[in-house]
DNA sequence: CTGAAAGCGCTTACAG
DNA sequence: CTGAAAGCGCTTACAG
């Protein structure tokens, strides 16, 4: 800067005033400036920025292992929205998900000073992790269900559940079998309440739901058993990956898809439309959830105004039924 | 740190010794600081001390729109690997990938003051776009087959291909016919000329190769094509998710896999041991590749020794075959 | 509209 | 083994 300055015949102080867009300088001036900075390819040096300003722009985000495609969309979703405003990701993955790992992540990531934090939350250990942070920097969380106390944006898990679930009983099964994700998978949850509402809300009988691990052998091996039982016309599985399964197993059975058995999935990957036979699932708008995440972690960190930020309704965006053809009328 | 200095009664100058391991301090004072910086929960800012060392420790990523398997295990092996040694990472995501998207994407991060760079670059877009980047920070690419000057860690695509093709030329097939990704991307040629190698090596005919987009729907529309001629008796698809849709098509037009034709994949996807029939593929092995690409860039980072770094051979990952139900010897 | 001064919180030689 | 001094490269009041 000092080097910019003596080139431009200024004060590095005016230079850092051009720098900063500031208004009381003299358009010449500025424009000697830009020169002086354009020919010394300099840049500003943001340690010693963030050392006067006490701001690094840096959001801290506390990701899931990526294989499961929510997360790793929900990620780049966020990625998106932090750099259109500005901000910088720092970015720790978890590989073991328990509150201590959660801690572990935003306190490796406190020393890096960033200024807040983008959790993803879809289990429940992680939002235990966050209950009990050392106050001070403001966090989001993301894909979490419902937290007692941290901000949250999510997919609204138990309307999709219903719609899935609802979708099934208008094509006249009298009743629909649930294969859930983990339990303490918070999504997993609110996709069983959402079918549990739907069933409940028509009467239906509420059968023994099956729990998977969100992978395509467990949504195989619950497929052979629920294969063997004639009287299922209906299935809603809680992701696709384990539906993948479960057609598996329905096909390896004699079972055909949708005739004897309708499925559903959730979560929309770029596989679901090719499966055999395409799969009629729930779409979750990830960009969008990350969007809103970082766009309430900067009314927070920015206190635009009143404290309550967000209003709740814009903290939850809606799911959305894809049909395809593993859903089709009951048999009368 | 003043605060702690005053507490512990030292000099902050000694409180920054006992902060950064410095052998020549007493055990008790040592035990007074850190009781002090317990006590005060006292932070060490990172700005300030990235000002004076001239280091932030931290890498800039540059990453692919994850919703490809590869890229987003690759990135989360870089980031394992990265906080293993103590370094922080920023990540930018590529929306559209052009030269002039990497070099802002490296701009952006230089903001930042990163380090050095790992850049996913399986396309040629992004080679390109790190070819010409103002010197000054180290770059390792990664996933980028051949890259003229910066240095690269891959798994070796061109093995890939030729295990892939030499498997089914293994199992009786007289030829094998192609799927390919997009020719743009590196790994697709790789791969590519892996088969034609291992055609080549075996004196079979070499057909015309087909060519995707990666995602099921084209691998759908080349297999009808495929279908229709009863010729055809073994295909390698350049990836699982293009391989679905084949396996798809094939299916529609009453082609039974593997006993009409056999199929092999590429990337060893979650899903591919659930589809109709499980396919055989080639596994890689990202986690590795992220370890060694970090590994690289620290090596120059810190320069440890020779400027030769980690030898060329350490640089390719080996993939691996893994075989499934998806093929099986050609018929008499 | 522009400059001289102070200070952000550290680390790095230099003394002792 | 420990402390007093200088300085990293910026921004923020304060003058003028």
């Amino acid at each position: 800067m000092a080097d910019v300055a003596r080139l431009a015949g200024v004060s590095h102080q005016t230079v850092s005033r051009v720098l900063n867009g500031h208004p009381n300088v003299r358009a010449e001036t500025q424009a000697r400036v830009q020169a002086a900075i354009e020919e010394l390819g300099y840049r500003r040096n943001s340690s010693a920025r963030a050392l006067v300003t006490r701001r690094t722009g840096v959001i801290g985000v506390v990701a899931f292992d990526t294989t499961h495609y929510g997360p790793a969309q929900t990620l780049a979703g966020i990625e998106h929205a932090a750099r259109a405003d500005g901000y910088f990701l720092s970015v720790v993955t978890l590989q073991t998900v328990t509150p201590a790992a959660v801690r572990e992540a935003m306190d490796y990531l406190a020393q890096q000073s960033v200024e807040g934090y983008v959790v993803i939350a879809p289990k429940r250990a992680v939002v235990e992790g966050l209950a009990d942070q050392p106050a001070g920097r403001p966090v989001v969380a993301v894909e979490g269900g419902e937290a007692p106390d941290v901000p949250m944006v999510c997919v609204d898990q138990v309307g999709g559940g219903y719609l899935a679930t609802r979708h099934l009983l208008d094509l006249g099964h009298r009743t629909v079998h649930h294969i859930g994700g983990p339990r303490d998978w918070l999504e997993a949850e609110g996709r069983i309440e959402g079918w549990r509402r739907a069933l409940e809300e028509a009467g239906a009988e509420i059968p023994e739901p099956h729990f998977g691990d969100w992978r395509p052998r467990s949504g195989y091996d619950i497929g052979v058993r629920l294969a063997a039982d004639p009287a299922i016309t209906a299935v809603f599985v809680a992701n696709d990956q384990m539906a993948l399964g479960t057609l598996r197993a329905l096909a390896e059975a004699g079972v055909r898809v949708p005739e004897d058995v309708s499925v559903v999935g959730f979560d929309d990957i770029p596989e679901s439309a090719f499966f055999t036979p395409p799969l009629t699932t729930v779409a979750q708008d990830f960009t969008e959830v990350g969007r809103r995440g970082i766009g309430l972690l900067i009314d927070l960190l920015e206190e635009s105004g009143d404290g309550a930020a967000a209003p709740p309704a814009r903290r939850v965006v809606p799911a959305r039924l894809v049909t395809r053809t593993s859903t089709a009328p009951a048999r009368a």
